[in-house]
Order: C-alpha cells, then sequence, then structure tokens
DNA sequence: TAGTTTTCTTGACTTTAATCAAGGTGCAAA
DNA sequence: TTTGCACCTTGATTAAAGTCAAGAAAACTA
C-alpha cells in the first residue's frame, strides 16, 4: 500500500482495519456486470480480468495484477449497475472494505485522502495513455507498447484476452506475433 | 465551479483567490506538447482541442468546453514534458493557479481536495468509457455515442478533428456521415 | 497417462477502412 | 465583392483487419 503515498504509521493501522480478508478461487467472479458495487478491493495475490459482455461473447477491456487495489468506479460513484465483470485467474488472497467507511476515514484527516488522490491520477494517467494508442497507434504498435510496459500481460495470459484488450481479434493477433518472430 | 461538489462559500473565496485571469486569442497555444506544466486551469468560455504531433500530422486527442477546469495531469504529476499541445478555438477567458497552491490548499482541510477528488473521479469514467467505446465500438457506433452524449462536440467542431478524435480518418468520417443521411 | 476440451494457428476469402487524387464548397481576407 | 485558401466530399484503388473453417497444440480432467 506504499506506492503512491505513505501514511503514518498510525493512519495505516486505522485504514487497514477496515478491510476484511478473504479468499476466492480460480474463474470466480468478484463483481459481476449489472452488480451494484460499495466495496474498494485490494488484491494480494494473483491477477483478474474484467470483461464485458457483449453479444453473448465475453470481451476482456481490463486486467489487475496484484498487488492493486481496484474496484468499478463507475458504478460506485454514480450508484449505477457495474458495467464490467471481474474473474480472478487464479486462486487469490484480497481484502474487501466498505467503501463508505473509506470515504470517512479520509474526510477525517486532511493527508488522508492523499494516497486514494494519487491513485486516482495514476490510473488516470494510464487511461488517457490507452486512449491515445488506441486513437493513434496501429495493433501491431499498441501490442509492442503493452509487451514493453507489462511485460507480465504477455508472460501470463491467453492470447484472446489480449486481443481484445487491444481492440483487436485473436487471430490477427496471432499473425502479428508471426510476423515479429519472423522478421528478427 | 460546483458541478462536483459545493465548497463552503469562505473556503471557495480561498480557492478562488488563487486564480488569476487571462484572455488567449483564438488559435493560440495555452500548453504546448513538451513545455513543462505547473498550473491548473479554468476555461470560463470557449473550447479547446488537445492534440499531439505525430510525423508531422496534428492529430486531436481531446475535447474541453467551457466551463471546464483542465490541464495535462500526467506532465503535471510525473514532472515530465506534456503529451499534448491545447489550442484554443474561439477567443477566450480563462483562469490559472500554480498547483502548488492548490495542493496546499487541499492540505489545509479535508473537505478541500473533495471537489478535486470528484472530479478526478468523473474524468476517470469518461475516459475509461471511451476506451471501452475504442475498444469495442465500430467507428459508426463510437460517432453515434458521440453524437447522443456530446452534441455540442459536433454542432461546433471541424470534420477532421472529430474524425482524429475517433480514430478514424475524416475521409471515413464523411462516408459515415453521408450513409446515416440517406438510411434516414 | 489417456482422452477430452479448449485455445491457438493457419489459409482462403470478405469486409472495412486507409490512401491517393480530383473537384467542389464555403469561409475569410483583401 | 472577388479571390484564395482551407476544408470537405467523392470515386477508384490498395492495404489491413475481420470472418469462417479446419487442423495442430496445449491444457485440463478423470
Amino acid at each position: 500500500m506504499d506506492h503512491f503515498y505513505v501514511l503514518p504509521e498510525e493512519d495505516k493501522k486505522q485504514l487497514a482495519a477496515l478491510f476484511t480478508e478473504s479468499f476466492i478461487r480460480k474463474k470466480n467472479l468478484l463483481i459481476r456486470e449489472g452488480d451494484l458495487v460499495d466495496k474498494l478491493y485490494f488484491l494480494e495475490s494473483g491477477h483478474l480480468r474484467g470483461f464485458q459482455n457483449r453479444d453473448g461473447e465475453e470481451i476482456t477491456v481490463s486486467f489487475i495484477f496484484a498487488p492493486a487495489f481496484f474496484t468499478d468506479l463507475i458504478a460506485l460513484r454514480q450508484k449505477t449497475p457495474a458495467l464490467v465483470s471481474f474473474q480472478v485467474m487464479e486462486d487469490s488472497r484480497l481484502f474487501a472494505a466498505p467503501f463508505d467507511a473509506i470515504d470517512k476515514f479520509m474526510l477525517s484527516k486532511p493527508t488522508n485522502s492523499l494516497y486514494y488522490l494519487r491513485f486516482l491520477e495514476s490510473l488516470n494517467a494510464f487511461y488517457i495513455k490507452r486512449t491515445f494508442s488506441l486513437i493513434c497507434d496501429s495493433p501491431e504498435e499498441r501490442y509492442l507498447k503493452l509487451l514493453q510496459e507489462r511485460p507480465k500481460v504477455i508472460e501470463k495470459l491467453p492470447l484472446r484476452y489480449i486481443a481484445h484488450y487491444l481492440g483487436i481479434k485473436p487471430e490477427t493477433l496471432s499473425r502479428i506475433r508471426r510476423r515479429l518472430k519472423e522478421s528478427s
């Protein structure tokens, strides 16, 4: 929890007390599309994929690698049904806290919201860059950038998830990989 | 400034005092790609486009419509050169505040950061939805969604900017428009 | 381990968008 | 008002990604 901003020891304890531990088995859903969301999660081990159901097909739109906080922020704040399902890709340990309690914690002291603020800022940076890449770069360029910036994604995840994440079809990614192998 | 969270009158005055007014003429750049950024801006009238230079061509990647806060958040926080140039599309009135001062303001009272926090959350929601649309929707679907969600964009902006924003070429958008006209 | 299922690869073909180039339109400046 | 320029539209062509289908490889299960 020290990635963004280090809270004083005392406040950190107070925050940690809001979370309860749980375990979840491979392939289970943590958030289901359409659910209401009221918790913030911290994934300690394993990784997740987020997907949307489009005409019966599951389109993977995001990945979460431990250790990381996550939730469906849109559903949570706007109190609307979740847009995305989150599926655990291996047996995982995680912590959950009611967001109401987090909000209270943040309001109790100015520095308490700094961590969340930094988290939002970096999430923003990530999605802005991803948007720009989808607009400006070719599928092959997007794949190469992903390879550079998040090599874990490529090592651990099935090709079809990566393809959807990049906005292309699995067959196309398979061909991109072959092209890259041949030309090297 | 009341879109997200209404500050008490006193705090609002304190915040407003951090901003200085300025005017900028049509077509001028407010932030230039490569600049260092240390201010938060509030656009009171007019609208902006953000663009990147790719192989000599200006690719429009974002629009800002008054009234709205904006800055290059990535450049600002990571103290890296701006990724995007911001150009005013008509003579505009705006306000600027050093971000250092904003940070101090936020740290002086827990509720002072709430507005910024809501701003970040809604910016996030916006870019997440845009990313998903770029992944899942066809160019025509993306155009129709934009038409629905931000009709101002379509009314006021040149076709080629809208096309780049949607990740397609101007010729393609021109053809999409014709198709839609014919089929209605 | 053997067998089953899922995922990946590959080829042939179709669809879609990009590119290139020409002509038209409309706005802006003189 | 006229002229010039920037922008948009359109058609012909090319390039790229999508689709469909079959077979190979890998992963899971009994």
